[in-house]
RNA sequence: GGGGUUAUCGUCUAGCGGGAAGGACGCCGGUCUCUCAAGCCGGAGAAGGGGGUUCGAAUCCCCCUGACCCUACCA
């Protein structure tokens, strides 16, 4: 019988959800989902000095912003609870006292200054640094006298050497490590009495059953040691599979030092990216279907995703091309979804003074020409203001023309004939304006951009008259002529 | 210093021994339009270097080089 697949997105709650971090969550819940499996979330929160609360919150909201989904986790539970690390330190010990009495692991009672005091005369000699094992054949006087200064040991796990460390990577392929190169014998629980990483992950990918692990490959040197343990707990390890990194365009790894709110998910909610965009980008950026779609929702992906296809060579983070999948999501979903992820947007205007149908369809006319959400706040702010205001340049060089009086004087006694709420009804008026006086193109159109919205770009035309409705554009049309200077 | 990973247009990639090296973003040009976009049409633009293997190499092998990652009682 073929195990079910089961995967699992495992962060550590000492920063905000990272772009890499979503990437590989995606990449995990797609894997699942492909393959009929399991997708599970776990917290390796054991470094109790940077883990918080509000960054566990951060990442659980990402994800569900995200729309990727979990089968089992913290906040829902599941089979193989808990599934957070700082609720199975005892059960981590249990483990690790197994390997001790097996020989397998010993205490080390070095001190941190014992250690550094190692690593500088092994710098100054060849560079190389490693732990010498000093505590695994320890006397049992030696111990004693420790013992007796109260002195807390490590739990050190004997890493056999030399020896090759071989695994068939599904993304890489054939990887082979020599444990010489691992630094010696690991720690596996800290003199605090808590697992360090390496140790608690294997616990719990064999507590939870994994099957599959897909990761950055900064974790591939880990998976080495990981390997080791696998081996000396008798069971089988998972399958392993290791993406390579997200760069900047200086190929620098993507990172929050460098980086800053830049590879904060949330950030991108903020500031009016589209999760379907965001997705989009990220599964594609590393992976790309055989089907060689490039615009495809979180749904499709699970359909196509193939690790095999996944590339292993760095991507670089492309704003621009995030930019394109944004418009693209902006412009084809639903409007009435996008109308209300525009409201936080739309915020700091009197939304009242429109229906809500008016008010979509002002989301309508202006997401044609949007990147990012945010942009509608400027772009719709002439459709709230009570009063426009245009730029003196502007009462310059376009009001100052005779056409532009005798257009906005015509279009003033046309306005109880246009017929609002039909955006082609109302440029079909402008365009009889313009047909009577012999006006055409700009000089038609722009006075009358000018004097309803204060610039002479913006969205089509037709739409602006039908949406302003006739209280404002008798009222702007007016006091724009009130600047059109007397002939 | 040691170990590992990696190398196709500026960027993301397709390809998996025989093609004029394909697509997408971006860029440039055209078209549409009152404008900015969007859309449509077109264009420029790539195999890091060196050795092999082979009739034939982007594709297989080796070396070099670059970039990146790892090298903790962080995860």
């Amino acid at each position: 019988m073929p195990d079910q697949v089961r995967v699992r997105i495992a962060p550590s709650p000492t920063g905000n959800l990272h772009l890499g971090t979503a990437r590989t969550a995606l990449y995990n819940y797609l894997y699942a989902r492909r393959h009929h499996g399991t997708f599970v979330f776990r917290l390796e929160d054991t470094d109790e000095e940077r883990s918080d609360e509000t960054f566990t919150q951060d990442i659980i909201d990402g994800l569900t912003w995200l729309d990727i989904k979990w089968d089992e986790g913290p906040d829902i539970g599941g089979p193989f609870a808990p599934y957070r690390q700082t609720e199975k330190i005892d059960h981590y010990n249990n483990v690790a006292n197994q390997l001790i009495s097996r020989g397998l692991a010993y205490l080390c009672f070095c001190s941190p200054d014992e250690l550094n005091e190692m690593r500088e005369e092994q710098k100054e000699q060849g560079g190389l640094t490693r732990y010498d094992g000093r505590c695994r054949h320890i006397s049992a006087e030696k111990r004693a006298s420790h013992e007796e200064q109260e002195r807390i040991p490590s739990i050190r796990f004997i890493v056999d050497e030399p020896r090759v460390i071989s695994w068939h990577d599904a993304i890489k392929g054939e990887i082979n490590i020599d444990s010489s190169d691992l630094g010696g014998d690991m720690v596996i629980v800290k003199s605090n009495g808590v697992a360090i990483y390496n140790f608690a992950v294997v616990v719990d990918d064999l507590d939870m059953k994994m099957t599959h692990v897909i990761r950055g490959e900064d974790h591939i040197h880990n998976t080495a040691k990981q390997l080791l343990l696998y081996e000396a707990l008798g069971k089988t390890a998972p399958e392993f599979g290791h993406v390579a990194l997200i760069f900047d365009h200086e190929r620098r790894k993507l990172s929050k030092r460098h980086h800053g709110e830049a590879v904060h998910i949330d950030k991108y909610r903020r500031d009016g990216y589209m999760p379907e965009a965001l997705v989009n980008y990220l599964a594609q950026m590393s992976w790309s279907p055989a089907e060689g779609k490039e615009i495809f929702t979180l749904a499709e992906g699970c359909e196509m995703f193939d690790l095999s296809r996944v590339s292993k060579s760095p991507a670089i983070f492309d704003i621009q091309k995030l930019h394109w999948f944004n418009g693209h999501y902006i412009r084809h979903l639903p409007l009435t979804l996008i109308t209300e992820r525009a409201k936080p947007f739309l915020a700091s205007f009197d939304l009242s003074a429109y229906s809500h149908h008016e008010i979509e369809q002002i989301v309508a006319c202006l997401r044609e020409s949007l990147t990012v959400l945010s942009e509608i706040t400027p772009a719709s702010k002439f459709f709230f203001d009570k009063a426009i205001v245009i730029p003196q340049d502007l009462q310059d060089s376009l009001l100052s023309k005779q056409s532009s009086r005798s257009v906005l004087s015509k279009l003033l006694e046309k306005t109880k004939l246009m017929p609002f709420g039909d955006h082609a009804g109302c440029k079909a008026i402008v365009d009889s304006v313009g047909k009577e006086l012999g006006v055409k193109g700009k000089d038609l159109y722009w006075p009358v951009r000018a004097a309803l919205s204060g610039a002479t770009q913006g969205p089509d035309l037709g739409s602006m008259i039908s949406l302003l409705g006739e209280a404002r554009v008798k009222s702007r049309v007016e006091s724009a002529l009130a600047l059109c200077p007397q002939l």
